[in-house]
DNA sequence: TCTGGGGTCCTAGGACCC
DNA sequence: TCTGGGGTCCTAGGACCC
């Protein structure tokens, strides 16, 4: 299978339609306003040279880069953008294709010589999308996902279980998709520091720290192992949620009232398109600077705005007075249809 | 004036039931 | 003196990904 990863992809939309923009430091992230608290979406290559990555406060960014070109996010484009790539991705002979998000996709096909397949796949995107991408090749999506980060900028690699342990063996846990910083800690006072050691290490030996499922699926990790085929079945959401930062943190009850009904109006806006009824709520509070609660209610099944509305009013009531409030999030969990249910591996951040 | 917004899934602990 | 065991559901909080 492969992994299909847009390079710099919203930077490049972005270029697309002002192509005098290429070459210069580009920065995607907020209102594009840098004094504003917001951040880095995406960087440009020649913006990720002086320092900047996505995650970043664009104020920072900024800084770093005095004569950047720092534009709002633009949802929309993006996209339109990404479903014309996945249409040259599904054009593919044979190809099976997962959307894992915006940029990226996995496309599953029977193929002696997967070098050609992929780039064939780089031609096709680059010729009807104008776009460039890196392509991973694996025996599993963990090894394909992974193989990606070699194939950067518009190449091509491949893992297989042949050569995992020869180019990621020695590697940190970090680099594995799926162990970020707190989890590669907790394994550092295990003992295990590289992707070879965790592989070494008896799924079961993890259970106590990680729990019946996350440690036996960390150690297959540090295998490569993960699913070999390609799964296409259509995504069904299972919830929707809308945060908002504000420029300033919020005090006064009547405004964070005022706040909660304008989130669950645009929460709703998802859920009635959905056509599914709302199955549970969750508001998030974050209390300056940097100590979030979440309060969360299950709820009889319900389309009823004014119902819904309600309820988020009730979770809201339980917000402290007089703590400034740096962020609200509203979350509405919708039941799943019947047919939608799929028993699924761990996989984080899928979309 | 450091810290987005949209997702998914897992875990622990308490309540409750038989 | 000792206080089952298994199961489900719910809530709050974490972790991770793009």
């Amino acid at each position: 299978m492969l992994h299909v990863d847009l390079d710099q992809f919203i930077a490049a939309v972005e270029v697309l339609r002002r192509p005098e923009l290429a070459g210069r430091p580009i920065i995607v992230g907020g209102r594009g306003d840098p004094t504003e608290r917001a951040v880095v979406s995406t960087a440009s290559y020649e913006a990720r040279a002086f320092g900047v990555g996505s995650g970043m406060p664009l104020r920072i960014a900024a800084r770093k880069v005095p004569d950047a070109v720092i534009l709002p996010v633009d949802q929309e484009a993006y996209l339109a953008a990404s479903e014309t790539v996945m249409a040259t991705l599904r054009a593919q002979p044979g190809a099976i294709v997962q959307v894992l998000g915006w940029d990226e996709a996995f496309v599953g096909t029977e193929t002696e010589n997967p070098e050609a397949y992929a780039r064939q796949v780089q031609a096709a995107v680059l010729e009807r999308n104008q776009l460039h991408c890196s392509v991973g090749i694996g025996d599993t999506v963990v090894r394909a996902k992974v193989a990606t980060g070699f194939a950067k900028p518009a190449g091509v690699f491949r893992l297989t279980v042949g050569n995992w342990l020869d180019v990621m063996g020695s590697r940190p846990t970090r680099d594995l998709w799926g162990v970020g910083t707190k989890v590669s800690g907790r394994l550092t006072k295990l003992g295990i520091n590289t992707v070879a050691e965790l592989a070494a290490t008896d799924p079961q030996d993890l259970v106590p720290e990680f729990g019946p499922k996350m440690g036996p699926w960390y150690a297959e990790l540090g295998r490569g192992y993960g699913a070999s085929v390609v799964d296409d079945t259509p995504w069904v959401a299972r919830g929707h949620s809308r945060e908002t930062t504000f420029q300033r943190d919020l005090t006064d009850p009547a405004q964070v009232d005022e706040a909660v009904r304008e989130l669950t109006a645009r929460v709703l806006e998802d859920v009635l398109a959905e056509g599914r009824p709302v199955i549970g709520l969750t508001l998030k509070v974050r209390y300056a600077p940097f100590v979030t609660h979440t309060r969360a209610r299950k709820i009889p099944d319900t389309s009823d705005t004014t119902e819904i509305l309600a309820r988020a009013l009730d979770l809201a009531a339980g917000i402290e007075a007089g703590r400034p409030i740096r962020l609200l999030g509203l979350r509405a969990e919708m039941a799943m249809p019947d047919d939608a249910r799929k028993a699924h591996t761990p996989t984080r951040g899928g979309w």
